[in-house]
DNA sequence: GGTCTCCATGTGATTGTATAACATTACATA
DNA sequence: TATGTAATGTTATACAATCACATGGAGACC
């Protein structure tokens, strides 16, 4: 990982590379797992609360230690199983998606409905944007079912150059 | 990584999960590297030749430390970054993949032309298989272009059950 | 209410993946 | 042969993920 100098900042930072008032994510976000979890039986404790509330406070996938560090200094336990079982709850239960490309996790825009995830990845700034994708449906797909491949879940990620650093690189 | 009791054997494993003749993979996939640095002026040097080697032996992704130790046994430098280096310039010019779902390496089956791989990932067996595909064309290039976003390198890897894990589950 | 069980949390230790930093060697070519 | 560059090698360390085991609390059940 590179310096953080040239990374952009976490708030008002781009969502789906789109200006946004971020004050409500965190808390949004947070309301929306609860009636998730509420509905489905889950447990939605405090560790898992914090980890999830982390991960909405940017727009940005954070690798498993510095979540880690946030846990610390919140008081919560700070050995690595602790950020990797709230994480696979997270994932899990589709409150959060695993950038397979940076080893990181982010939280995920639209937690509500069941979806196959697709990430825009800046290699300047890190921002993470999530997309929709149907890869199952194109040359992926044909081959699958041409070799008599059972898919059962699918990691698309672009990496690339986000509109504001495209917008910097040019001037 | 698991046992490799439960693990298909590398001798005449399916690529592309289709049964084939594996003993000609091996020399011809070096030929073939050979060629393609000689016409680009590259470097084809022992270690990067050896680390070829090792990963055109399984239609499998290898891990940077099975290559390691395979290194040390013929005489190579055993240091981690001995093993990245090769690996590196084998991914960069195409005669290699990496596999960003298992963090290993696979070596590419048509390094002769440009190409956006995707890749089958057999959880039961860890076979991998190489295909096609375009997801800029798909609903990513669509948010992609929506958004201004430079799509530059793509990650398309499927996971799921190989057609021989398949008829395996259901005898 | 008691208590049993399950699940979650916590800790320490270990394994696997990847890179930084720097010294040395091999090679092309001027 | 001298020189610049690319490749190799080594040590050390950062980051990612899992194992094994102890503890404790929330609910289910009587």
């Amino acid at each position: 990982m590179t310096s953080e100098s040239n990374k952009i900042n976490a708030a008002n930072s781009p969502l789906g590379f789109a200006q946004h008032d971020h004050r409500t994510c965190v808390s949004e976000g947070l309301t929306a797992a609860e009636a998730r979890c509420a509905a489905d039986r889950l447990r939605f404790t405090p560790v898992r609360r914090k980890v999830l509330e982390i991960l909405l406070q940017d727009h940005r996938a954070l690798g498993a230690y510095a979540i880690l560090d946030r846990l610390r200094e919140d008081g919560f336990g700070s050995q690595p199983p602790v950020a990797y079982r709230a994480l696979d709850f997270l994932v899990a239960n589709g409150l959060a998606h695993k950038v397979e490309r940076l080893n990181a996790f982010i939280a995920c825009v639209h937690p509500s409905h069941s979806h196959t995830p697709a990430f825009m990845i800046c290699r300047l700034c890190d921002a993470v944007a999530e997309a929709q994708s149907s890869p199952a449906r194109g040359a992926l797909g044909d081959a699958a079912r041409a070799t008599g491949f059972r898919i059962e879940r699918t990691v698309v990620e672009a990496e690339g150059v986000c509109p504001a650093c495209v917008d910097k690189a040019d001037a």
